[in-house]
RNA sequence: GCCCCUGUAGCUCAGUGGAUAGAGCGCCGGCCUCCGGAGCCGGGUGCGGGCGUUCGAGUCGCCCCAGGGGUACCA
């Protein structure tokens, strides 16, 4: 339990035992929220029950209810110090020695440090990047894949039991048109003239695609019927795109756990099972040719074409299919989608349309990453992989390396555009926040060898002599981890991360400053190199959230 | 037009209705007899505008202004 919890709960405990002394009047209890007050001098943690009290319990002043609170809160080893301040705030501070103590309690959880309980362990799928495999995967998919990778690993750190899946979009007519402009390029490939379809890929990486597989393959394709032809270089156009996304998607630290075949989805009847339900339930409706999904039923601006004039299945149809299957074919509690901006409009049809289907829709939590401009100096670079060339992920990868990536696009909130100045990131490289987050892990790794080489152990070392300010300080910042993670999963932000680790990194190395970690006193050695021990596995624990690598050297 | 996101320091961005709004970069000064100077210490400027709700608003509501995205029988 996180010692903001364990304070709130002693709180709630003091509030009802004031009720029952009668020094309080029998009233409901407000969230017994405790938080990290922003200025020094306030305590560790800070809370505001006793204002949010006074309203209900007047005439009583906040200032009398914080005094009646305190006097009422249990004992506790955590709170070495609670204090009421004007208007009606209490203030708590830890106690040194249960801080003190945390040090072992964190070098013993090790990996597992960080790690909280929710309360429930639910069976949860976070579905993202999801690219359609008709061409490289550009800055805007690393910035969903990275957040993806990122909240599934804080999801789990959080009891949670977490399937990460892409969606392969391996149907539809975008496929369609990108079978087709792979054999206009592939015949010119081999001579022939041959038109791009106006709605096909006009990339340069089509030739390129093009050429790759007439290196290995030769004209043997222009030997098939056309439609055959089509469909057989189309497939294996798109499994080698399929290769180009999962290599680079692996160089970004991004690993699915299953990959889903939009084309399952009508093989396996899902899409007739989810359609029936639709029908059963009276949302469906047959208009002008086509077969709609009535979602101005259920309060939306428009009805939705599932089933087009022509008899194919639109892209709405395959989501439909697919979040039935996730929910009621494999049972998932939560589903988090994560989309592009692009997809934004599609987020209150998809929980309409679950409601449709009898699934609360507050079991999908759909997060929109908004746009990333790529500059290169002031110079904007146009993101489409329609009107030609286009600055991949590959590129900024190689350009500004995995680590830096996932740092700076985790950075922000999924909320907020972001620029990525791929110059600046070249330049920053040095003086850049992952360095210094990594320094301060690889510093600890330096001590602890010079530590080992020394022959010096520390399991002995005595905690109780960790007392001085940038000591305790260090301690503190390690023990908001915790929470931290807790925060990032309920709230599903991971950008708090970045944050945090950058905050840790600065205090540990200000206590380096003025803490020789391995001096002639052998007592306090001991103890210090348990202090950066457990320092470390922080730095560790946080780095392997976000996906980055903790390395021992620089 | 309607819907969604965003406007916080020179720049890029944090900020769970609370007390004196933060970080990094950039800029200007300091700090290496000592475990890694990719480091430390100091220096300053800001919540787009207005009206509300509240004991208390950067945070909630309404209106306005600005930027971006969506509004297909594309995905």
């Amino acid at each position: 339990m996180t010692a903001k919890k364990e304070i709130s709960d002693l709180l709630v405990a003091a509030a009802q035992q004031a009720m029952a002394a009668g020094d309080l009047p029998s009233i409901a209890l407000p969230d017994a929220t405790v938080e990290h007050p922003q200025k020094s001098g306030f305590g560790d943690y800070a809370s505001s029950i006793a204002l949010k009290l006074s309203r209900a319990a007047k005439p009583r002043q906040a200032l009398d209810i914080a005094k009646i609170l305190v006097s009422h809160l249990p004992a506790s080893a955590i709170v070495g110090q609670a204090e009421v301040a004007p208007p009606g705030f209490i203030n708590f501070t830890l106690s040194d020695n249960w801080l003190k103590r945390q040090v072992e309690t964190i070098v013993a959880a090790g990996d597992e440090f960080g790690s909280v309980d929710l309360g429930k362990r639910e069976k949860v799928q976070v579905e993202f990047v999801s690219a359609n495999p008709v061409g490289p995967l550009h800055v805007g998919n690393g910035r969903g894949a990275i957040l993806g990778s990122t909240l599934a690993n804080i999801l789990a750190k959080a009891g949670q039991e977490v399937t990460r899946e892409y969606y392969l979009n391996d149907a539809g007519s975008q496929l369609d048109a990108f079978f087709r402009t792979l054999w206009a390029r592939y015949r010119q490939a081999l001579g022939q003239e041959a038109e791009i379809p106006a709605d096909g890929y006009a990339g340069t990486y089509m030739s390129d695609l093009a050429g790759e597989i007439v290196a290995s393959e030769g004209d043997r394709f222009l030997r098939l019927p056309e439609a055959e032809a089509l469909t057989a270089l189309g497939q294996l156009g798109m499994a080698r795109i399929i290769d180009w996304i999962k290599t680079d998607l692996r160089n970004i630290g991004v690993e699915f756990d299953v990959w889903f075949s939009e084309k399952s989805l009508y093989a396996n009847s899902q899409f007739d099972q989810a359609f029936s339900l639709l029908k059963e339930r009276g949302y469906v409706v047959e208009r002008e040719g086509a077969v709609w999904f009535a979602s101005t039923a259920l309060g939306e601006d428009k009805d939705t074409v599932v089933i087009r004039s022509n008899g194919t299945p639109t892209y709405f149809a395959s989501d439909i299919a697919y979040h039935y299957n996730k929910f009621v074919e494999r049972g998932f509690d939560r589903v988090i989608d994560i989309w592009g901006a692009d997809h934004q409009g599609h987020v209150n049809r998809m929980k309409v349309v679950l409601s449709a289907l009898g699934i609360d829709p507050s079991r999908l939590g759909i997060l929109i990453t908004q746009l990333v401009t790529l500059k290169r100096g002031s110079e904007v670079i146009k993101i489409s992989k329609r009107t030609g060339d286009i600055i991949t992920l590959r590129e900024v990868i190689e350009e500004v390396g995995a680590d830096a990536c996932r740092f700076f696009f985790l950075a922000r909130s999924a909320d907020s555009q972001m620029d990525f100045d791929l110059a600046l990131a070249k330049e920053q490289s040095q003086e850049n926040p992952v360095y210094y987050v990594q320094y301060a892990h690889a510093r600890i790794a330096s001590i602890l060898r010079t530590a080992a080489e020394k022959g010096i152990g520390y399991e002995d070392g005595d905690v109780d002599l960790l007392s001085t300010e940038p000591e305790l300080t260090l301690i503190r910042k390690m023990l908001e981890f915790p929470e931290l993670v807790e925060l990032a999963a309920v709230n599903l932000e991971p950008h708090h991360l970045p944050h945090y680790s950058q905050e840790l990194a600065g205090i540990f190395h200000s206590f380096y400053k003025q803490c020789r970690v391995i001096s002639e006193d052998d007592q306090l050695t001991k103890a210090r190199l348990k202090l950066v021990h457990a320092a470390k596995i922080a730095l560790a624990n946080a780095l392997d959230l976000m996906g980055m690598t903790a390395p021992e050297r620089m």
